[in-house]
DNA sequence: AATGAATGAGTTTTCATTCAT
DNA sequence: AATGAATGAAAACTCATTCAT
């Protein structure tokens, strides 16, 4: 029946349908995470939104604490790659492609996030390791492109980690009613827009120039 | 009927009471609420925080949910008193008093706000009621300040609602992370001067100006 | 003020006002026990009847039990009476103003009698104290009765017991549905009409007779 | 599209378990309910009755409401049933083995019929819904049978309604004691014997046929 | 004498988890 | 591998009763 390398390829083939069945119930899981919290989410809610008896959850997971736990891992594997992309950013433009893509996949995992920073905003575990940290991340790599602009003339003097946060701040609150779905999600065309003009606050201000 | 004044204040004392012991309860629940969010709070650990029996609760609210509620009702006020000193802003000098001001109040109520936005997260009515409908007055209130300043060439051409949202964002992105207690809460000094950069950063940019 | 011998006095009005208190509290209950049973009645529920503060209730009950137990004491005292009357019937027609009497006293009583019935349902003290023990006196009496009778021949063979039981069974099945309240109560007129209904089937039956 | 014998046996095998589990907690809640009364139980008592965990109650009942209702709904099918047997009745030999078979049928579900007397005791829903409709029905009935009789002369003028409750009183009184526990329950013997004579005093009275 | 306030002991119900199949 | 059934532990809530005033 099954011809190829037995032990191996079974073993790789039946890792292969765990790990999916595991996507599978964390997609459901965040699903129902992101609308109604992880506290007053239940299994029961997990188990029909992801079409599996509740029991079968406990296959794949240990609990259902383990679930947002193995939410979290997964997400922070996406975000640090959203982390990696901000390397070697030197122009405005590259500044604007990176905010873009930033974007696009945080609102691709809409849902994992939204999880996530719910249970983020109790819940200091989650927090620090799997959000919190990222964003310092961001951050820092923010500062550090704001001191290099500064010593290069091209920023004024300006506390760069007030900088850095305050470019985040502008960038979350643009994508969390998104997120949380208050406003209808942007399409590629409004994000670009949007990132060039979050860009073009934080560089250039809303006030008209006072030139000599 | 009664013309004794005794009737009439006794009423008006136990009146007070209650008040008094209902507000204390809130402020208890707050505080659980703030930390563990409001589904994974126990009656029990409001009882406790408020020292007092688990029963004793439900002698002055009908059910944990209408705690929740009395809360961000009681909060909903707090934030229309911020609102109202919004009205009149004209200068930018007065502009960062104002958010001075806000962030005294907000920190003031940190619990209350903490436990609200928690909720808001994931809770349509709390959303609506108590926070939304607070943002989106004030974002009317700086799109028309935007404007007024665009007509009078103060400020350049900007969209006037992104303006608005963004300051906005700016803001809570400056007391958040103290409200989720992940960092000390500013002093009034620090209030102050975040205050000032964040309306600097709003209006003048971080960049240099590009004089010709 | 008092002029009359005072500790004695004093103490026979103080008496009598407790007297009434318990009295009235014993209505109020006895409507709700009626309403809604003994069980699902809450102490919060006969102090609202009585339009008393919960804890008053205590003043003049020792528990929620001890109300129930007054009315059916007050009860039983009121059942004698009806009992007495019973003696010394022995005609026709004096048996018809009997029932006719019983049912005035029973639907005079008609909230106590319902809520002793619903827990004579359930509960033995109840039922053998206070209203068992009363239908098997009624239900010796009319054996007697039945009895004499027979032995005079107005009667014909009849197991005795059986047509005591009987006759009480329809008296019974008379005023039921205007205790339960799913019929109006009758008035006068229709009681006795009632009565005499009853003792013409119980005595002459519905066939006609089949006389030789 | 579903060919297969299984599903549809293994479905079908899982119904007739669910069912039989119901029926086995209502048997033991019917139980309880009788003794103690619906209010006083609680859900402690019936799982302990039934010899399941508290908790597992709650995968057959939404709530212990719902238990007593369901016990309503079942009852109601067997009352149906003797009614339906009520039909084609002619004469008095028909008439006594009628009431035979009620008798058999309620004393074989005494403990449904005891739990829901006393519920419907107090609570208007079950009395409507689930006993008195039965009740009037077999009035009804009995009406018509009397208007019949009374037509063709085998009985005497006498107001159709109340012959029809008199002879339910008569039967109810003869079967609420062996319901209530207060005496024993008639054997077969008996029950045939209680039939007859309560026929015999309907029909024929008491008194002695005045002749002339 | 009346009662507002507090509460311990329970009540119904929920839910994450286990286990036998 | 999937799950139906069972359940202990705990949750929200109720209620008869006490007590200080």
């Amino acid at each position: 029946m099954n011809l190829s390398p037995e032990a191996n390829s079974t073993s790789t083939r039946r890792d292969r349908r765990i790990d999916r069945q595991r996507k599978q119930i964390m997609d459901a899981a965040a699903h129902v995470f992101a609308e109604k919290g992880y506290a007053a989410t239940t299994t029961k809610d997990i188990a029909l939104a992801a079409d599996l008896g509740e029991s079968t959850l406990y296959n794949y997971f240990e609990s259902k604490r383990d679930i947002l736990l193995a939410i979290a891992a997964y997400q922070a594997g996406l975000l640090d790659e959203v982390f990696k992309k901000a390397e070697n950013i030197e122009t405005r433009q590259q500044m604007v492609e990176y905010f873009t893509t930033a974007m696009d996949i945080l609102l691709a995992q809409s849902h994992y996030i939204r999880a996530l920073i719910g249970e983020a905003w109790v819940n200091d575990d989650i927090l620090n390791s799997h959000l919190g940290g990222r964003l310092s991340e961001i951050s820092q790599f923010l500062e550090a492109f704001i001191r290099a602009k500064r010593a290069s003339g091209v920023f004024r003097p300006f506390d760069a980690r007030l900088g850095a946060r305050m470019v985040i701040s502008v960038f979350l609150g643009a994508i969390l009613p998104a997120l949380r779905e208050v406003e209808p999600r942007p399409d590629p065309a409004q994000r670009r827009q949007m990132a060039e003009m979050i860009i073009s606050l934080w560089m250039d201000g809303i006030a008209t120039p006072k030139t000599r």
